[in-house]
DNA sequence: ACAGTTTCCCGTAAATGC
DNA sequence: TGCATTTACGGGAAACTG
């Protein structure tokens, strides 16, 4: 009889659709305000208990401990009502799905120590549903609990709360249920991290970290010798966890595309960067995340030789902001850079080591850049946005004096002036007219 | 003492702040679920009263008929308290305030007739505020009504709820309060509906509509000799005022500057434009908003001479997306044509009539376009965006034969050709290395 | 003053109703 | 089915609150 209980007990299991779809899985962030969905699945097949049991959810029952001593917030369901457990439709199973469930804090937040209170993201809530059966002089009380679930209240606290959860699930086999674990939260391995990072890419971006990326990572988070990482080093402010969400949102939304399929180098130093483009041809490029902007930024960094001399450069970022308007690729294929006499040109040309541009990028090109056939729409002439850049002086030749390759173009400057008021039948507007010459 | 009563019963005006501070003036339409404040003054100076008079707000109160008739929804607030009236800090008079009221549906929606219900944002409906005073053997009810209100549930309808407010108080003369207004809305002169839209711009963009913009809207609005609009003509599907407020919203958020300073022609029609186009030199170009985007756009014409032949030009629309990235300066001091052998130029020279580009636009430039001094921040070389259009072919030319003009750009072409990979240092790569002459 | 946290609310997308 | 209307909620910013 005890041993029916007890297995009846342990019967109840609890499901949640998390709310945010645009995060990975794990339904472990929950959002006040935002519904959210729970189905409860009694396991044993029981049919004749059908519609005798109603179950309730009840937020943090049972754990005075953790609300009490660290003063964790406490919530309340906004509509709370019991589902009746009800056939399944296909196995005979037992099921109730809370479909509109959602979360509000309840104010008169306890005289809590708020010395060392954990930060919002650190606090671990469980759910339980509870129900109690009695039948045939049987009686128990039946509850299931959730997995620890990270409540907020902005989307601006998404990602503290996902490192939390990573946190969590990476030592959910030591700790399970520790509802305290951020008090004292272990350090984990770089290993064990680097997997669950790498993972993260797959989820979002459908590839993971390849070893040079996880070494780049690993020297950035890692600081001592043991490869053991603390939490305060990768969650707490201006931590790598930040950085990298933002990276993983960046890709998310504009750059799944080109992750997927590899041509995004992302997490290498500049220092590398350098190393690594040096001894290309000129015009070899690669693309990385920046490491300084917190939102997520990409950028690219070509080789060039000038007057003997080898140069990388790389230009500003690019945020959301800006792909949204333009797609990365469609800035590769119309980057150019204005020199001196306004010669310009595009300086991408193969993608690191050695794949021309429009092989790697020309599937993802809008318009088809290379045979761009002009259009007209409903009378309006079609046009896009290109990136461009003022051209860098290489450092320590035109300043001095006009070199050759200056006077080449002057040349040309002066004969495309005196033609070009023919060519366009314009009146002589010298300082204002401006006209291109394209070779390719 | 009926004269007293009487004189106390219209003592009490209510004020409400509307929840739109993004809407020009006049706080006549209400989000439900987002807060307004209402301010309750009580015109007789009389602090004898103070703490004695509770003031409730009721919502649509004592009128059944639109409710019933017209099926009119029904709205309650969220926390109906009542507030007691106080002493104004510095005059002395009574007043309260409801500084968090909103509004809640009412569902169970009436068995309203619904066939011919009004569209929600024609329904007008008022908020009454109500009061009792006993003192000194005298006893009256005092309310006080706010004017007509529009209650929307979306932001994406306040486009036609503002149509209905500016038809309520180009009304409100001779229909006063009338709140089935809406039922058989009584038509306007054009005179009046224009001084109405004119002064939306003056309010958004601090410049009102001049002689010639408001003849353009006319054309497009009025369809008949005698000047008249009707409500359909002006609110209904496809409508002017669903057009007119896209334009409005995107002066509002990127236009303001070049609006309030006079540089946006912005209402002249395609068949105007080339009329004032044709005459004036190559190279002028005007600003028009887009006639069919109903989300509100921006385009530049301008003129051109080819071949002996005049052409006007206009690129496809701006909308709201593009001018977040590129501010319309900056898309006007960059935008170039891209034309046979790469040709490339920037068409727009003079602002009509006869402006320079860079007189009337230099002010707005981000970078100082005109002396851009190459910028390299934190090791990134700075970027830009600019907008760009394959040249139009001119009609009847090109493809016939080579023209002179052609043959030359060609020689010119093979020139560069030969010099460019002199001049970068490059391997031979011509068809994918690209190289741009600019004069300027 | 300030940072962590929550609220507010637009604007878009999706869901709902008719 | 389509259109009118409402709901949902991310995301940026303001407001709160210790």
């Amino acid at each position: 009889r005890s041993l029916l209980t007890k297995l009846l007990a342990n019967a109840l299991v609890v499901e949640i659709q998390p709310f945010m779809s645009s995060l990975p899985q794990r339904p472990l962030i929950l959002k006040t305000g935002v519904r959210f969905t729970v189905t409860l699945r009694f396991l044993a097949n029981l049919p004749e208990f059908k519609c005798l049991l109603k179950v309730k959810p009840v937020f943090d029952k049972d754990v005075e401990e953790p609300m009490t001593v660290n003063g964790f917030r406490h919530f309340d369901f906004n509509r709370d009502d019991y589902k009746v457990l009800d056939v399944d439709t296909p196995g005979g199973g037992l099921v109730a799905e809370f479909g509109n469930l959602s979360l509000k804090e309840r104010k008169a937040r306890g005289k809590g120590t708020n010395e060392s209170r954990l930060a919002v993201t650190e606090e671990l809530h469980i759910i339980k549903f509870v129900t109690g059966l009695q039948h045939a002089g049987l009686k128990c009380n039946i509850e299931a609990s959730s997995l620890p679930v990270v409540v907020i209240s902005s989307t601006n606290q998404s990602s503290s709360a996902w490192a939390s959860v990573m946190w969590f699930n990476m030592l959910s086999t030591s700790e399970p249920r520790n509802l305290l674990l951020f008090v004292d939260p272990p350090p984990l391995m770089w290993q064990q991290l680097g997997q669950a990072l790498s993972w993260q890419f797959l989820s979002v971006g459908q590839r993971e970290l390849d070893e040079n990326q996880l070494s780049m990572l690993k020297d950035k988070i890692v600081d001592n010798p043991d490869d053991v990482v603390h939490w305060s080093n990768f969650s707490k402010n201006e931590s790598a966890w930040i950085w990298i969400d933002g990276i993983l949102n960046l890709i998310k939304r504009h750059l799944v595309d080109l992750w997927r399929d590899g041509f995004i180098m992302g997490f290498v130093s500049r220092k590398r960067t350098r190393v690594l483009l040096q001894e290309k041809q000129p015009g070899t490029f690669l693309l990385r995340f920046s490491e300084s902007n917190k939102d997520g930024a990409i950028t690219f960094s070509w080789v060039e030789h000038s007057n003997g001399e080898t140069h990388v450069h790389a230009v500003e970022p690019y945020t959301k902001q800006e792909l949204s308007a333009v797609s990365l690729p469609d800035i590769i294929s119309r980057y150019s850079l204005r020199a001196q006499w306004n010669v310009t040109r595009n300086p991408l040309l193969y993608l690191y080591p050695d794949i021309p541009k429009d092989t790697a990028f020309g599937r993802y090109y809008n318009n088809s850049e290379m045979s761009a056939p002009k259009k007209v729409v409903d009378g309006y002439l079609d046009r896009r946005l290109a990136s461009f850049s003022d051209s860098p002086t290489p450092p320590g030749s035109p300043p001095r004096e006009m070199s050759m390759d200056m006077e080449i173009n002057m040349e040309i400057h002066h004969m495309l002036m005196e033609l070009s008021s023919d060519l366009f039948e314009l009146p002589e507007l010298p300082d204002i007219y401006t006209s291109h010459l394209e070779c390719q």
